[in-house]
DNA sequence: CGACAACCTGTGATTTCCCTGAGAAACGCA
DNA sequence: TGCGTTTCTCAGGGAAATCACAGGTTGTCG
């Protein structure tokens, strides 16, 4: 099921209309508190873990909807914890944290049944988008939540990444679809620099805030160009995106 | 859930109807005396720490509904203060008083679990607002609570920074937008230069006391213009808003 | 009714914020 | 490895916002 909370954001819920659980498993703390607080403010029920024994007994009782599990713990080689969880509960999801450099195949084989991998450094956008994914195709939460991201004619497909703007197609790169995807997943409200940055941009960004603009600028190239524009700044405060028509 | 006091302002309220609880951590006296006075005028109870430590103890039996925390403090460093007051609290939502040179300088992340932040020298406005959407947000306050503000046919949305006349929309500029929340924050109140000045602008300005008329004038450029008046002079006295027809 | 105080507002200087072109570096894929 | 694509830095230009100043207007009171 999904609602529409007063501040207009989108909530996964479960059939029972209890919301969604998550387990996150990473042994620096830091990401585990990233997480935990991005994951929260979905709506999410967190719980978190700093090893694979934690990771199993918390899963044996918290009984998560999926779960977020580094490959890279201190006690226990991922595969052996992804096992152990796999025995405590069969079906769950689960979402991959892998180094950048960490070999890829090993992953493949995994992610085949239907679980999903990020690499870090991460952006929450990222995560989070995986997460919704993952839980929505696994059934705990209603089927009919869909994947189309909808701000009068403009349209993006969360699956297929395809975004259209009056039917027509638009290639997005990756950057300008995480900002974009951010943008529509709040319409109307003010987003600042900062907000941006945060969610779309990986935790180890250290770069300039004028990242935020450049990439805005882009959008704007490739979907207000020559139309009545739906990216508005709000200077002093940051952007937003509405319909065209008001 | 909101109710109107007599005075005419409207109050954010716990579900059970007890006063929202804010906690504020600074290390200067004078900042945390100002935030209290400010604060504690919203209706809010209020209470303050000058470092880490006693943030964390003054959180634990006093459960505030959200925190102001300065990034710079005597003892510890925000950061560290940030994460043992998640482990107290994990779901109260923060927000970072942080210096305007320091700015970018590590606030990556902190916005990211649904927090905010400010920059010294701060408006008690801005403060104000920023605090009011944490709770709202968060879900402490009854979520019923919008961010719409109407006085007669005069809407203000704190979400999308959007203000109407009569249906019509009206761009106004930042200072602008907080002189006019103000206002329609205090309906039928007269409000002194002194008070305007000291809550819509930092409190480190030190310009002419002129700019409050400069920048009544500006509004009502925009907001009166060639319609029945809303915003009043009262000689010798202060400003005041109220709906047309009456 | 005159004088003073309070208030209003036009003008323009300064500052702040935002946009965008150009190019360097990193990445991805054949 | 080499080439196209993507990401990001840097810096200049330009527009908008803020504010000081000063002269004009309105209201108040003796």
């Amino acid at each position: 099921m999904t609602t529409t909370s007063p501040q207009g954001r989108t909530e996964l819920l479960r059939p029972d209309g209890s919301p969604v659980r998550v387990l996150v498993v990473d042994d620096e703390m830091s990401i585990t508190e990233l997480l935990s607080m991005a994951l929260r403010y979905e709506g999410w029920q967190i719980r978190s873990a700093g090893d694979g024994t934690g990771a199993i007994q918390t899963a044996r009782d918290f009984r998560p909807d999926a779960v977020v599990l580094d490959m890279m713990l201190p006690d226990m080689d991922g595969l052996t914890v992804l096992g152990r969880l796999r025995r405590e509960l069969p079906d769950v999801p689960v979402l991959f944290l892998t180094a950048k450099d960490a070999v890829e195949d090993r992953i493949a084989g995994l992610t085949a049944g239907g679980d999903d991998y990020v690499t870090k450094p991460f952006s929450l956008e990222e995560v989070v988008a995986r997460l919704r994914g993952l839980i929505r195709r696994s059934g705990a939460a209603d089927r009919r939540s869909d994947s189309m991201l909808v701000v009068g004619d403009l349209t993006l497909d969360e699956d297929s990444h395809e975004v259209t703007r009056a039917g027509e197609n638009i290639h997005l790169t990756a950057t300008e679809f995480e900002l974009l995807r951010f943008l529509m997943r709040n319409p109307r409200r003010v987003l600042s620099k900062a907000q941006i940055l945060d969610r779309v941009w990986s935790y180890d960004f250290g770069g300039q805030a004028n990242v935020v603009e450049l990439y805005i600028s882009y959008l704007r190239r490739k979907i207000d160009a020559g139309r009545e524009p739906m990216i508005h700044t709000r200077r002093g405060a940051g952007y937003l995106i509405k319909p065209a028509a008001s």
